[in-house]
DNA sequence: GGCGCCGGTCGAGATCGTCGAGCATTGGAA
DNA sequence: TTCCAATGCTCGACGATCTCGACCGGCGCC
């Protein structure tokens, strides 16, 4: 599905998404052409679904970041769906099996606003939130071998 | 904080990082050397960390996503959490308050390698796995007000 | 008012990306 | 075996982009 160049690509992306061609193709050892091509050809096969900027929270204010999971009150399933993507301080929420609906992200810059937010959730949930004191991995991309 | 340019950098920046300076600087109403100015001090400040490229799993072969809180048994702390970053099929993990220790994110291919991992873990821990349906909510920034 | 700092623009030279042309390899069909 | 087409690469040149130095203007502080 991948050969070793795509997946050197995709691990130099990765470090650094706003390489230049010239270097991705040197540290590839393909001409730019090529690399190019390549890096569209990526993109349209849908691997690639983007480049993003990654933030530091804690710079921008937000000292404390939350997992919350949530579980729905009878028929507020959607609402609560709606009340957290409507939330831009989640970063992030999956939907998944098991007792709880929803896993999600959160981002506050202190208790107070923690507390608020989990506040009008809470009001259509049971919810159980645990504050992260560190991450062990960092997000990073899954193994690319001969996927 | 940020002003709004540098809110307006980082909305254009987290929508697509391969962005041109030129075209950074059109969007944001500068040239393009204050814009290369301004994302070196955000980097500087440690605002931004850094500029990655995001892969659709799916694409590679990586048919399930699950969210995994672990609990370590007595004295296993440590060795969980290096068994966690010598996986490379957990992509994030955080270290929590509350009755889980670790909640990750796991890659897999099918059942069979979810259940090989997991076994792998369930010998020094207790673990709760909840297979992800769907992501309401796909990785985006916070708010970027006043900061 | 005068001064220095911060953050901005401008223009030129260097660097980079893109396009067309052409080449080598591969696999299938005659 | 030979031909042919498809694929994926390189090369070179042109146009676009980035970077660097020089300079400008507003603002706060003596």
């Amino acid at each position: 599905m991948l050969d070793d160049l795509d997946r050197r690509l995709l691990d130099l992306l990765s470090a650094n998404a706003r390489i230049s061609l010239k270097e991705l193709a040197q540290e590839a050892g393909l001409s730019s052409p090529s690399t190019a091509d390549r890096l569209r050809r990526l993109e349209d096969r849908g691997v690639i679904t983007g480049f993003t900027v990654s933030i530091n929270p804690a710079a921008l204010g937000y000292a404390l970041q939350a997992v919350v999971r949530v579980r729905p009150m009878p028929g507020m399933l959607h609402i609560v769906e709606k009340m957290i993507q409507d939330t831009p301080e989640f970063v992030e929420c999956d939907k998944v099996t098991g007792d709880d609906c929803f896993i999600a992200k959160l981002l506050v810059r202190d208790m107070e606003q923690l507390d608020t937010i989990l506040d009008r959730i809470a009001e259509k949930s049971q919810t159980n939130t645990s504050i992260v004191k560190s991450s062990p991995v960092k997000r990073r991309l899954p193994p690319l071998a001969s996927g």
